[in-house]
DNA sequence: CAGATATGACAAC
DNA sequence: TTGTCCTATCTGG
């Protein structure tokens, strides 16, 4: 589940859950015992969400992190929280109201020092209001590095993945093999403004969703897709299936350790 | 029931 | 570039 949407979304449920109230915090599982045992009991000032990492700030300074990962999910529900089933590294509440993360990459408790060095080795984030696309700009124009693997890079955007590079690029008209060199100024702009409009449409709707968002083929200046099936995205795990704007097979290859796909008619060249 | 897979990141080679 | 880690779910035998 978890590109930068996710993340965003959760920040503003556990907002909406707990921010202002006193929580207790356990790990059923036992991984995260102490850090649970630091933090329970205090005061959930604030949530936050900067690129894939979720923040919870504490009374007493201390900030929860959290990072999914590939395969951490959040769960919650009212009344009592149920029996643990499986690996639940962490469990919250307050009456009336239980939250669950099983599988995290990262769970632990952090001091105000290195909650500011984890936000200083991000990217701007298209999600946040303070992202600065132009920070990010820099860092492309100057490499030789193929946009696919700059833009999933956190350190120069925080947030996209690779569902959402990957089809921010077909939108683009953009190969994943493009050199971070060849984009034009104005191409960026286009893209992170893409990035901004179709990520917080991820928020709202819980999901990526791609094709159907109102950067239709047809706004896009090209012919309609003729398939009405097929499904959120464009390119993204469609390997060797027709592009649902041209009918070419979708290509794929490996990029920077990650699936890369796109359209080689759509997706012709820089 | 073993094995593959999943929207990620990092260390080690 | 490869291996490793976090957990659940789906596939096929």
């Amino acid at each position: 589940m978890p590109e930068g949407h996710t993340v965003h979304r959760l920040a503003a449920r556990h907002r909406a859950l707990f921010a202002g109230r006193r929580v207790t915090v356990s790990s059923p599982q036992g991984r995260f015992a102490a850090g649970a045992a630091e933090i329970s009991g205090r005061v959930l000032r604030e949530t936050e969400a900067a690129g894939k990492h979720l923040l919870h700030r504490y009374s007493g300074g201390r900030t929860l992190h959290v990072h999914l990962g590939l395969y951490g999910r959040f769960t919650d529900g009212t009344g009592d929280p149920p029996p643990p089933v499986g690996e639940v590294r962490l469990r919250m509440g307050r009456r009336g109201h239980w939250l669950e993360l099983r599988g995290p990459a990262a769970c632990e408790v952090l001091t105000a020092p290195e909650v500011e060095a984890l936000l200083a080795r991000l990217g701007p984030d298209p999600l946040r209001a303070d992202a600065d696309p132009q920070r990010a700009y820099a860092r492309i124009s100057t490499s030789d590095r193929p946009l696919a693997a700059l833009l999933m890079d956190q350190s120069i955007v925080a947030g996209p993945g690779v569902i959402y590079v990957t089809e921010v690029l077909f939108r683009a008209g953009l190969p994943p093999t493009t050199p971070g060199r060849m984009l034009a100024p104005e191409a960026w702009q286009g893209i992170w403004a893409d990035l901004v409009a179709l990520m917080r449409e991820g928020v709202e709707r819980g999901r990526i969703d791609t094709v159907h968002s109102r950067h239709t083929p047809e706004a896009m200046g090209r012919p309609p897709r003729v398939d009405r099936h097929g499904g959120e995205v464009y390119v993204y795990r469609r390997a060797g299936q027709p592009c649902l704007v041209c009918g070419t097979a979708v290509r794929t290859a490996t990029l920077a350790a990650r699936n890369s796909y796109w359209c080689p008619t759509c997706q012709a060249t820089w």
